[in-house]
DNA sequence: TCTAGCTATGCAACTCGTTGCACTGCACCT
DNA sequence: AGGTGCAGTGCAACGAGTTGCATAGCTAGA
């Protein structure tokens, strides 16, 4: 559904492969929806038979050849066209969630630890982020545009991941003196 | 991947049909692991013939015969092997924030609204999430086990809503004052 | 009376996303 | 000399999830 446009805006950026888009996708817009590379090239040739992409070979020396994709003026049409049209909310699927839901069917300790572990991949993902912030936008008061946007995405993902934490603790605390 | 056990979870806390689980997903664990009556059909029979649950047909009058699943021994051994071994971390994928990202690349304006419209329909989700916690969960402080952890998946739904809720407002505020 | 919605299960076809693998050549480490 | 990792594209198979439809009788409202 949305891999196309998500793909859309990042080429618009900045024009690339199917490889180095798969690395974007890796460290920022891929926070917000992930993709395989996988996907990512299937969808690319999709776009490039519907005449939103365009690519171009460029042979290089001592790797192999690259297709360098960029957005055509139907794909920017077809970016505005789904710019204006409303989005499904966004759905969770947490795993986690589940488990604690379902802790005093098994093992409670070990769902605490499991708790735990995701506190601190968060808490990673966290740092991630915040790096991100003070790296390129240090003075967000003075952001317009297409840098404001993405520090706005941004920010949503900071404060996501500081009340996922916030849970976490919430959760380790109330399992640990349920225990003892 | 986890389906199964989700709705082993929700067995193991009481009986039902397929039809009964659908809803009980509508409104209670499906907040955190969605699943159309389509999936959880599949599943149940495929669960069914693994063993890890069984089936009664129960006739009705004015209404269609149905099934009634209960978790098997088999079952709830599954569901604490599960349990105890690590989950992965839950994946956002968010097209309100791709849009958001894009926003200068169509009409801000439109984007804007619908990051209004879902901050409505985040608002009424958390209202909904309040109203169970008022209803089921009044005096928290006392809860253990079973109850207690239902309450703290609530309170994780709880805390991302609020978040999501400010972050829609930050958004708000930056995209109005970056059109004045 | 006609339409709509609830209860109840299920098939078929589809899209989306993941995983494992393949091929090439270079660079770097041990 | 051998393993690992990067750069680059891609196929094939699978699993997960969605959508549309079918069937059937009951109930409640316009």
């Amino acid at each position: 559904m949305a891999l196309e446009h998500a793909i859309l805006v990042s080429l618009t950026e900045r024009a690339g492969s199917g490889y180095e888009l798969a690395h974007r996708f890796d460290r920022s817009i891929g926070f917000f929806w992930p993709a395989t590379h996988q996907q990512i090239y299937r969808v690319l040739r999709r776009m490039d038979e519907a005449g939103w992409v365009t690519h171009t070979e460029v042979a290089q020396e001592g790797r192999p050849d690259k297709k360098v994709y960029q957005v055509s003026a139907t794909g920017r049409d077809e970016l505005a066209r789904w710019l204006a049209e409303p989005v499904d909310p966004a759905v969770l699927r947490d795993g986690l969630a589940v488990k604690i839901r379902g802790a005093s069917l098994g093992d409670t300790a070990a769902v605490l630890r499991e708790v735990v572990r995701h506190r601190g991949e968060h808490a990673a993902l966290l740092e991630v982020y915040r790096g991100i912030q003070r790296r390129d936008f240090p003075k967000p008061a003075k952001l317009s545009g297409r840098e404001l946007h993405q520090y706005l995405v941004l920010r949503g993902g900071i404060r996501a991941e500081e009340s996922f934490l916030a849970w976490c603790d919430e959760v380790i605390e109330a399992l640990r003196s349920e225990q003892s």
